[in-house]
RNA sequence: GGCGGGUUGCCCGAGCGGCCAAUGGGAGGGGACUGUAAAUCCCCCGGCUCUGCCUUCGAAGGUUCAAAUCCUUCACCCGCCA
C-alpha cells in the first residue's frame, strides 16, 4: 500500500524520519488531523519555518486537517534543540506580540476557509498557563524517565558542551504535553516538524501511549543546506524573513531570483506547490537555458505571491525589470520609477537644500555600513549613480542628476540598489 | 579545594613590551568573466572631520616614555589532581 502524498513528499526530499511508515500510510488513507508547532523566538517566521509549514499545507491540499500551533508557552521556555547555548528568555509581552504576528503569517500559508479540512490555529499557552507546577510534576512528570530525557540528542549535546538549565531541560515535557492535548481535543494523530524536533515529537508519542494508550505518528522534514553545504535561507544581511518590514517584498523576490542554479532543483521541490511534471520541466530549463532563469523567476513569483500577494509580486518584479533593464534609466516613465523605487531603501533630501556628498549619500541610504565603506566602494569602482559608475570620492550630485527632478538611483555592486528622494 | 592552560576583530586562529588596527584562513564586499547565477582570477575588509586622529585584543586597576604583550584583582572556559 502506498500513499500519493507520502510518495510526493519523498520525491521532494521532505521526509527525514518517520514512525512506522506502513502504519502512517494506513493512517493517511483517510483524512486525519495533524499538527505543526512554531515557537515565537522572533517577530517573524523565516524561510526555514516556511519549509515545514508548506509541508503542512501539502497535507491540507491532500485533504487532511492542519493544526498550526504557535508556542506562546514553549516560546517562554526555550527549546534546546540545535542550540549550543542557553537562550536568554524574552519578556512575556514581547512573546505575546510575536505570537500575534506569526499567527498572521500562518494565515497566509494555510486555508482557514476550506470546507472539509479548514485549518485550525492554537496557542499552547491556552492550556499550559493554568497547569500548576504540582499538577505538571504529578500528572505529567511521572510519565517521563529522566534517563530517556538525558539521552535525547538536544540534551546530551548540551550536557557535553555548555550545560543546560532545568528550564530548557523541561522543554520536551511541554511539547509532549501539547501533542497529548491536541490528541485529546482535536484527535490529532500526527505531528510534523524539522528533523531537530524528532526527540520532542517522540516524547509526545510516548506520553500519548502511556496516558491514553493511544497511537500517534511522527514525521520530520530535513533541515536544509545549500548545494555548497552552507546554511540555507540566509544572506549576508541575515535570514530571509516573511515579515515585509524585516525583508522587503523586493528583497524576498530577489532572493529567489538570485539563487544558485545548482540549488534550483532542490528549491523547487521543497518550496513550489507545482506538480512533479511541471517542476521537472522547470529543472530542465535550468539545464538547457540557464541564462533565461525561467525556473528562478517562476519560483520567485510563486513564493512572493504566497507571502506578499499577487499584486505585490508583480509590482516588485516590474520594479526589478525596470531597474535592471538595459535601457537608459532616465528614459523610464515617472510612474514606473515611482513604483520601482518604492521597493528600495530610501533616504530623503529636502528640496532647495544642498545635496550631501556622494559618500554621505551612499552611507545614508544604508547600502554601505559606514562612510569608510562608502569611500572604499567608490575607490574600487563599485558605486553607481543612475547606473553610471562614479569613481570620484569628492563628487557631489547636483539637481541635474535627478531623474524626473525627483530621484537619484544609487547602486553598490551589481545588485544592491537604493534611492534618494527629493521632498519639498 | 589544589595545580596548570586559556579568553584576540563577524567566525577560527597567530602575536607574547615599541616596526600592531594587530600574520593566516573562512565568511563578507568590489572588480573582471557571465546570466542580477556558480567556478575562477585580481583587489578590499574597525571608525572618523582620513598624509593624521579615535576606539578595539574577557573586565577593572597598575608598572612603563611605550602594553594585545608585564603585574594585581575579578569573571567565565578547559585540562590534571583531590
Amino acid at each position: 500500500m502506498s500513499n500519493a502524498l507520502l510518495e510526493d513528499l519523498k520525491w521532494r526530499g521532505l521526509v527525514a524520519q518517520s514512525t512506522d511508515i506502513k502504519e502512517l500510510e494506513q493512517a493517511l488513507s483517510k483524512p486525519i488531523s495533524l499538527y505543526l508547532g512554531v515557537d515565537p523566538t522572533a517577530p517573524s517566521m523565516h524561510l526555514g519555518n516556511l519549509v515545514v509549514f508548506l509541508v503542512l499545507r501539502r497535507f491540507q491540499l491532500a485533504g487532511h486537517r492542519p493544526i498550526a500551533l504557535v508556542g506562546g508557552a514553549t516560546g517562554l521556555v526555550g527549546d534546546p534543540s540545535g542550540k549550543n547555548d542557553e537562550r536568554t528568555l524574552n519578556e512575556e509581552i514581547i512573546v505575546a506580540e510575536w505570537v500575534a504576528k506569526i499567527r498572521k503569517q500562518v494565515e497566509k500559508i494555510l486555508d482557514f476557509k476550506d470546507k472539509n479540512a479548514s485549518a485550525v490555529l492554537v496557542n499552547n499557552l491556552d492550556w499550559t498557563k493554568s497547569v500548576s507546577a504540582l499538577e505538571l510534576l504529578r500528572d505529567i512528570g511521572k510519565h517521563f524517565s529522566v534517563n530517556q530525557m538525558l539521552a535525547k540528542d538536544s540534551v546530551a549535546n548540551r550536557l557535553a558542551s555548555s550545560g543546560i538549565s532545568y528550564t530548557e531541560f523541561s522543554y520536551q515535557v511541554l511539547q509532549a504535553l501539547d501533542y497529548l492535548e491536541l490528541y485529546r481535543r482535536n484527535d490529532c494523530k500526527l505531528q510534523i516538524g524539522g528533523s531537530d524536533q524528532w526527540g520532542n515529537i517522540v516524547a509526545g508519542l510516548d506520553l500519548i501511549r502511556k496516558v491514553e494508550a493511544g497511537s500517534a505518528h511522527a514525521l520530520t522534514v530535513p533541515l536544509l543546506a545549500k548545494s555548497d553545504g552552507s546554511k540555507f535561507g540566509k544572506t549576508a544581511s541575515g535570514a530571509i524573513w516573511l515579515d515585509e518590514s524585516m525583508t522587503s517584498a523586493y528583497e524576498f523576490f530577489q532572493f529567489w531570483l538570485n539563487s544558485d542554479d545548482a540549488d534550483m532543483p532542490k528549491l523547487l521541490k521543497i518550496f513550489s506547490m507545482k506538480d512533479k511534471a511541471e517542476i521537472e520541466r522547470l529543472i530542465e530549463t535550468v539545464n538547457t537555458n540557464p541564462g533565461a532563469r525561467e525556473a528562478h523567476r517562476e519560483l520567485a513569483r510563486e513564493m512572493t505571491t504566497l507571502i506578499h500577494g499577487a499584486e505585490m509580486s508583480s509590482q516588485v518584479e516590474d520594479a526589478a525589470r525596470a531597474l535592471f533593464g538595459q535601457g537608459e534609466i532616465s528614459d523610464l516613465a515617472l510612474k514606473t520609477l515611482d513604483s520601482a523605487l518604492a521597493q528600495l531603501p530610501k533616504t530623503q533630501v529636502k528640496k532647495g537644500e544642498p545635496f550631501p556628498s556622494w559618500v554621505d549619500l551612499l552611507a545614508a541610504t544604508g547600502v554601505v555600513d559606514s562612510k569608510s565603506a562608502a569611500r572604499r566602494i567608490v575607490k574600487e569602482g563599485g558605486a553607481y549613480l543612475n547606473n553610471k559608475k562614479v569613481e570620484s570620492e569628492d563628487f557631489t550630485p547636483s539637481k541635474d542628476d535627478l531623474l524626473h527632478g525627483k530621484y537619484l538611483l544609487l547602486r553598490k555592486g551589481k545588485r544592491d540598489l537604493a534611492a534618494v528622494e527629493v521632498i519639498s
